[in-house]
DNA sequence: AGATATGATTCCTTCATGCAGAACAACACC
DNA sequence: GGTGTTGTTCTGCATGAAGGAATCATATCT
């Protein structure tokens, strides 16, 4: 039972969803894109009214998830919801956990190991070791690239519920990467059922031409996805050792997610 | 205007709050703690039937704070809650950030400098710098202390709301530490107002007979705080450069912050 | 100084939504 | 099969969430 509200961009599966809940969800999802809430600005995007939206912030203030620095000045992050992140991303931070799996990999494989964790609609490359080949995938350190059209990518989304993938791609038609990639949110859907059948996600040459990629997601201990570990070259050297890349991936990264 | 409502121990200074929101922001919190949660337990947590705790428990999930691995199973973080996590943790890890500081600090001070979180009550040693001097405070690396008889858990705890700081502690009576230490919830408000004043905390032989510290609490780019930098040693040293310490700390944590 | 604009805060009324109870569903165990 | 436990769905009602108006607080301009 979908409710797709006009207004709100917001869609749920559950017809007794609380309104007002969602509405300071939102309030909180503003905060992965900006670091002070302003009430006529949560007003607005929420589209209620002022008081309503002073409400819901003073609330969240009161259970330690906003702050503010000072009366009339505009709402942070507060201590408690740092604490939050702090549990959920985990005491190690990611990339000190992965390094040894990075290392370990490119080494074993030859080929260059990225780290990846999702951002929108767009994967970050947190980190990255370099393959011993001549011809090798570059390390891409600081980049980004759509989601949709790299393995990291996908893997991460097949990690999404279906109402969080359809608030990331409202539109049917997906632009971007190469003539290869994928083109309509359905056939992106259908590619994510097969990632989580398959337990990883190929890039064949969709983000560039000539490049494949074979990707698996890091998983924190209560099952979140967290990150992801890349494999990536030249399509003519890991085409045929797809299967092979994807279970020796697979088997490190589930030593890493113990 | 304190509404202190006996079975759900929420303190809250808004006389509007929204309770459906506040319950939310519960459930949220927990998450501190566990990282899977059931209906049943969160409807004993929040005192509601278990229907009330299972559509705030979904209403959550369809904004992706919360996750469900399969129908009918515990409740986990959700992605959109990891992303809000590692925005507001920042995207470079807290000790990545502290360590160049660390370092300059033990040089400058020959003192030893810890970087130091805040966890419920107590203070976890993140990293630390050994000073130079023979007889110095030694490395607690992975140590916890008690917040209140730290001067890095002081630092911290000045920073959070009235009603957070009495959630951490509801009892007027608190233990540990010397006989310095502070002994009462009061005693402690009023310590805390000071270092909010002075910008600095500081540790006379509370936590351990002879040992002084000096912390300033670091803050995010939206003036969270997110930890602290302390500097300790034995009092004897220490106790009269007290205030060239936090001036020296206080300047470098402000390039930090910056 | 006063006037104006802007944004946050408080309060009150109303009605629509949040809550609890009941029923149902799904599983595990005997 | 029956029993127990826990998650899920639905409905009706009363109470709490929303909005509007007023107020407050600050900055800026004349």
């Amino acid at each position: 039972m979908q409710n797709n509200t006009e207004g709100a961009t917001t869609e749920n599966t559950t017809p007794y969803a609380v309104e007002s809940v969602i509405n300071a969800a939102r309030i909180l999802l503003m905060l992965r894109s900006t670091r002070a809430l302003q009430v006529g600005q949560v007003a607005d995007e929420l589209g209620v009214a002022r008081s309503t939206a002073h409400r819901l912030l003073t609330t969240l203030q009161s259970q330690g998830l906003l702050a503010q620095a000072a009366a009339r000045r505009a709402y942070t992050p507060g201590p408690a919801l740092v604490e939050i992140g702090a549990s959920v991303v985990g005491a190690v931070s990611l990339r000190e956990l992965a390094q040894p799996i990075l290392e370990r990999v490119a080494h074993d494989t030859g080929e260059t190991a990225h780290l990846l964790v999702l951002h929108g609609t767009e994967v970050v490359f947190v980190d990255g070791v370099e393959g011993r080949h001549a011809i090798r995938a570059a390390t891409r350190v600081g980049e980004r690239e759509l989601a949709h059209v790299s393995a990291g990518g996908k893997a991460l989304l097949a990690e999404l519920s279906e109402e969080e993938l359809d608030r990331r791609y409202p539109d049917e038609k997906l632009s971007g990467g190469t003539d290869s990639a994928i083109g309509t949110r359905t056939q992106l859907k259908s590619e994510l059922a097969r990632i989580r059948e398959d337990g990883f996600a190929v890039n064949r040459s969709e983000s560039e031409a000539g490049l494949c990629a074979v990707s698996v997601a890091i998983h924190d201990a209560g099952g979140s996805a967290i990150g992801v570990i890349s494999i990536s070259g030249p399509s003519m050297r890991l085409l045929e050792r797809v299967d092979e890349l994807a279970g020796g991936l697979r088997a490190r990264v589930a030593d890493l997610n113990t």
